[in-house]
DNA sequence: CGGCTTTGACCCGCGC
DNA sequence: GCGCGGGTCAAAGCCG
């Protein structure tokens, strides 16, 4: 496997922070007050292209047009959600993918998380930040005794062939006071580092459960400090804890609800990421979804389970058996975007 | 005491 | 080659 090939199937990086300007134009609201019906389309984006694009074949092209985005160029989709509720201010989800409109061949594109059948690419690189395996470091402090030298210069010889390759990332832009916001699985923080031009540092978490490799990045957008950006790396091969599940814990996090709703989103034409909707984005969002809506009281908790290991078919639900009870009802989002048969 | 956060050091890729 | 910035490690500290 040549790190190039892979280089071309793979988009990383989708998020660029430094393009956020020119894409500010494109964002949907959804006023979580209202449920679907709440969902404010932009003045200039008609209500027909949008739900086109949520129901009919989540064509990459088509929904960046429906946003008002220039398909040709960008990679980004924004959601943004509106939560007018008094205490909170209003939650902006920004979604983010990468074109992956650049041949690569698709088809290698690994199509089932879980079944590592596909190219360990993906998935071996969630285990564990694939590109700079941790290990190789030598403790500074100890001076060590050059026993693991050993074992460092291993690895270390060993990722050489092989050129770090990043797990696809989704980000979000959410207007939160909290910064880490709850999304159903547990995190733990394992580093900070100051942002360039920001005074708001990132912090980088990382799913607590083992073997699941699942990264995130969460800082405060200098633009807008109100505004969160959390990037998701890599996909949970795990249920949401149960501890978590319906809790009040999983308080806001709203940027589910997009990855749900492409989660969902069947894909059309051939396997290749050239012209749908780049297959990343529907195959390395986390399998469930925990969105709770804390507004006027009312806790909602919403948990989306896609499993979606066919991804040609149409969503098919597998919620975990404890929730599968009272969730769908309360959707209070992806409904439109399931596409749910009548 | 276990789990998590903090934090400085380290590694690596990349641009110059 | 060097410096910079991003990302990660892991010891130490904190907390329930």
């Amino acid at each position: 496997m040549s790190d190039h090939e892979h280089k071309d199937l793979y988009y990383h990086d989708l998020f660029q922070y430094e393009d956020h300007e020119h894409l500010n134009g494109g964002m949907i609201s959804i006023n979580h007050n209202q449920n679907l019906q709440g969902i404010e389309v932009p003045s200039y984006m008609n209500n027909t292209s949008f739900a086109e694009c949520l129901k009919g074949p989540m064509d990459y092209n088509t929904l960046a047009t429906a946003f008002g985005l220039a398909s040709s160029t960008s990679d980004e989709v924004i959601f943004s959600s509106a939560n007018e509720g008094d205490q909170k201010p209003a939650e902006h989800i920004r979604y983010s993918g990468g074109l992956g409109d650049g041949d690569g061949g698709g088809g290698e594109t690994p199509l089932t998380p879980n079944s590592s059948v596909s190219s360990s690419s993906a998935e071996a690189g969630a285990e564990e930040d694939s590109g700079k395996s941790k290990k190789d470091r030598q403790p500074k402090g100890s001076s060590e005794d050059g026993g693991d030298s050993s074992k460092k210069v291993m690895s270390k010889a060993k990722k050489k062939g092989e050129k770090k390759q990043r797990e696809p990332r989704f980000a979000f832009m959410t207007k939160s006071e909290v910064d880490h916001l709850e999304d159903g699985y547990r995190w733990r923080k394992y580093g900070q580092k100051a942002v360039k031009n920001s005074p708001y540092p990132r912090s980088y978490y990382r799913c607590t459960t083992q073997k699941c490799g699942v990264k995130k990045r969460v800082e405060r957008s200098f633009e807008d400090p109100s505004t969160v950006i959390t990037t998701y790396e890599g996909q949970h091969n795990h249920p949401l804890p149960a501890t978590l599940r319906g809790n009040a814990a999983a308080s806001s996090a709203f940027f589910p609800h997009a990855a749900a709703a492409f989660n969902y989103a069947p894909i059309t034409g051939s396997a290749g990421p050239s012209s749908n909707f780049p297959q990343e984005l529907l195959f390395q969002m986390p399998h469930h979804y925990m969105i709770n809506n804390n507004n006027q009281g009312s806790s909602r908790s919403v948990v989306v389970n896609p499993h979606h290991p066919h991804p040609h078919h149409q969503q098919q639900h597998q919620l975990p058996r404890a929730d599968q009870h009272g969730l769908l009802q309360d959707l209070l989002f992806p409904s439109m975007f399931l596409k749910q048969e009548p």
